[in-house]
DNA sequence: GGCTAAGCGAGACGGTACGTCCCGTCTTAGG
DNA sequence: CCTAAGACGGGACGTACCGTCTCGCTTAGCC
C-alpha cells in the first residue's frame, strides 16, 4: 500500500468524528474528470478541480496527496471492466482479445488519461510507483494467468519469459500511445493483433 | 520547421549588431544538461538554469521557447553518433544491431532524458510535436531504409507494413523505458533483441 | 452585558441533559494561559488551545465567542487581588499605593497579557468593549472612591475632572506598558508614584 | 536600520537591473490607506491590497516585509508635517503647543492608524522595534530639545529625568488613544494641555 | 574611431498555483 | 444535552516560477 493510496483503505472499526462525505468525494472526482478531459492533466490545477467542485483545497489535500492521486483513483474505478475478458477455451484466443481491448481501451477517451499519469510519471516517482502498484501489476497478473495457461495447454513452451512475452503483445501498443508517431486507427486495430499473437507464438514455440 | 527550432534558422544575411553569443548558448545547454541529471526534467527550472550558467532570463527565452526545446537541442547533438550503424552486408544484422543500440541508450544517463521528454509530450502537444520531427522522423527513416534493404533482398514480403515493423521492433522497448514494469538489465539487452527480430521475420515473412 | 461575557449567565433553573463539565472548563483556561506565556496572545489559536487542552474545538466556540474571552476569562479570576488595596486614613496615601500595584502587576506576567488584551482590542471592537466593561470600569469606579474620599477630605477641590484625575496618575504607566520606548524598572516604579501624586495634587488643589 | 525600513535605503550608485517602479510603489500605499481606513488594520489583508492597488502579492513582498512595514510608511510621510513646532522663544509654550498638536493628530484620522500600529506591537516585535525606531524616538527627541531648552533657560531644574517628563506630558493621551475609556473630545483638548504643563512644572521644579 | 543596433545582465513586474494554516460551522457517535 | 473527533467551505498566508518588461552596459561591424 502506497502513499498515493493511502486513503483508500478501509478500516473495520467506524473512526470517530464526522465521517467522510462520500458526496463531497464524488464531486471532486467529477471536477477532475471533466478539467482533465478539457485542459488535459498538466494543464489543470488543484485549485481548479477545487473550484469546480466546490469544495475547499484543504478537502482536497486532506484525502489525496496530488492531482495524479486523484486522476488515479478516477481511472482505476472506471478501467476495470474494459479490459476483462471472460476466459474461453482458448488461451490464445483470450489473449487476442485482451490485445483487442486495450487497443479499443487507448483509442477511446481513457487512451489520453493514461498517457498523461504515464507522463507525469516520469518525472514523479510517487505516481509511476501508483500507477505500476495500482494498474500494471493486477492487469499483467491477469495476463500472466492467461499465458501460464497456454503454456500448461501446451501452446507455448514453458521455458518462456512471461514478462517478456507480456512486452511483445503490448510494447507497441503503448508506444503508439506515447508516441504519438503513427495512428491508432482502424488498420492498426485490425491488423496488429494478430502480428502480436503471431510474435508471440514464434517466441514461445521455439524458446 | 516549427517552433521548438525557430533558433537553428540561420538567416543568409549576416543582421546587424552584436552577434549571439556562442558562449552563452554554451553556458545555457551545459546548465541545462546538469540541472536534468540532478533535478529531473520537470523540477527543473528556467530560473535555476539561467541562475546556474549565469545568464539573464531574457537571454533564454530570446532563443529557446520552452524548456524543453532547450533540452531537445542538447539531446540532439548528442545522440546522433549513439545510433548510427554502418549498413553491413545483411539488413537484418543490421536491423539486431540497431536494437541493440537502443537499448544501449535507453539504460544509459540520456535514456531518463528522453523518458522525462516523452512525458512531457503527453500534455505539451508542441514538445510532441518536435520530439516527433526532430527525432523520431529521421529515426524511424533510417529504419525504414534498414528494413527496404531486407525487403529488396527477399528477406522479408514487400507487402508488410513498415511502420508496424519497426513498432514491432522497438515498441517493448519503449514499454520498458517508460512503464518501468520490468528492469532493462542485462538479461534483456541479450535476450530481446533476437526475440524481436524472430518476430519481425515471421511478421515479414507471413505477411 | 456584551457577548464576550455570556457564558457568565448562570440560569438558576437547572438546564435539562448533561451539566457543563467544569473539569474541561478548567482545562481550556489553563491550556490557554500557557499558550498565552508561551506564544502570545495573537499567535495562539484556538486550535491550539483545544489540542492542548485535549477538547474539541466546538466545545470551546460553545462557551466563549473568542479567544480574547477565554484570555480575559483567565485574567480576570487572576488579577483581582492584585490590585486591591485596603483603605486608610490617608485617601492620598491610598491612590499612592494604588499606582505601586499597578506597576507592579505591570512589570509581572500578567504585563503582557494586558498589552495583548489592549493591543487586540485596537482591531476589534468587542475586545475593547469587554475589557473595558470588565476590567477598566470597576477599576476606575475603585478610584473615584478614593478620589471622592480626598474630595470630602478637603485635599482636591471637588471641582476636579476625575477621569482626568485618574489619566494623570495611570497615563504614564500605560504609555510605557504599551509603547516600551523607556523601561518600567526599579527606578520607575521607585520614582514615579510620588511624581504622579505630587502632578495630581498641583492639579486638583489649583483647579 | 532595522527589516522593516531596508527599502527606503538610497544607494547613490544606481543598481542594475529594471528600476523600481515608484508608480506601483503608490499605488500600493494608497491601496493600503484606502483599506485601513474601510476595514482596520487587522481585518485588511495584503491579497486585498494587491488586488485594489491591480499589483501582484510578489511585488509587494518584494518592498515590505508585512502589512504593518507598508502602513508605517504611509503614516510616516505623513505625519512629520503635523508634530512639527516652530521654537518660539518660550520653551514651555512650545511643549504646551507640542501636546496640543498631538491630541489633534490622534483625534484625526491617523489617530486610529497609530492605535493599530501599536496594537499589533503588542504581539510582534518587529513591529515594535520600528515603530519605536522610526517614529518614537525622532519625536522623543524632539521633546528632549525643547525640554532642555527650558532647563538652560532655569525653568525646570537640570536634575530632571526627561524620559519621566515626557511621559508626564503624553501618558495621558496614548491612555485615552489606546484605552478609549473616556472621550479624547474637545474638553480634553481644551482642558488637558495646560494641566499637563503644570504637573510637568511642578515634578521640574521641586525635583 | 565613432555610430548604431542587437545581445546581454539584472531584476522588477502581473500573474497563477502551490501547499499550509486556521477560522468558525457542521455532523457524527458516545457518555 | 454535553463532549470528542474531525470533516468541511472559506480565505489568507508567504513562496516559487512563469513569461514579459525595462533599464544600462557591452560588443561587434559599418561608415
Amino acid at each position: 500500500m502506497n502513499a498515493l493510496s493511502d486513503h483508500s483503505v478501509e478500516s473495520p472499526a467506524r473512526p470517530s468524528g464526522r465521517p467522510r462525505s462520500e458526496d463531497c468525494r464524488q464531486k471532486i472526482l467529477n471536477a477532475a474528470d471533466e478539467l482533465l478531459a478539457r485542459d488535459g492533466f498538466s494543464r489543470m490545477s488543484i485549485e481548479a478541480i477545487a473550484r469546480l467542485a466546490g469544495t475547499s483545497k484543504a478537502t482536497i489535500y486532506r484525502w489525496w496527496p496530488s492531482k495524479a492521486a486523484i486522476v488515479m483513483e478516477a481511472l482505476l474505478a472506471a478501467t476495470e471492466a474494459d479490459v476483462f475478458v471472460k476466459p474461453s477455451s482458448s488461451a490464445e484466443e483470450d489473449l487476442l482479445e485482451k490485445v483487442r481491448r486495450a487497443i479499443a481501451l487507448f483509442r477511446g477517451p481513457k487512451g489520453r488519461v493514461i498517457a498523461s499519469l504515464i507522463g507525469q510519471a516520469q518525472s514523479d516517482r510517487e505516481i509511476g510507483e501508483a500507477y505500476r502498484t495500482q494498474i500494471l501489476v493486477p492487469r499483467r497478473a491477469d495476463l500472466r494467468q492467461a499465458i501460464e495457461r497456454a503454456i500448461r495447454a501446451g501452446t507455448f513452451s514453458p521455458d518462456i519469459d512471461i514478462d517478456l512475452a507480456i512486452d511483445l503483445l503490448f510494447g507497441p501498443l503503448y508506444q503508439r500511445l506515447l508516441l504519438r508517431h503513427a495512428p491508432m486507427d482502424d488498420a492498426f486495430e485490425r491488423d496488429y493483433p494478430p502480428v502480436a499473437i503471431a510474435a508471440l507464438r514464434v517466441y514461445a514455440a521455439n524458446c
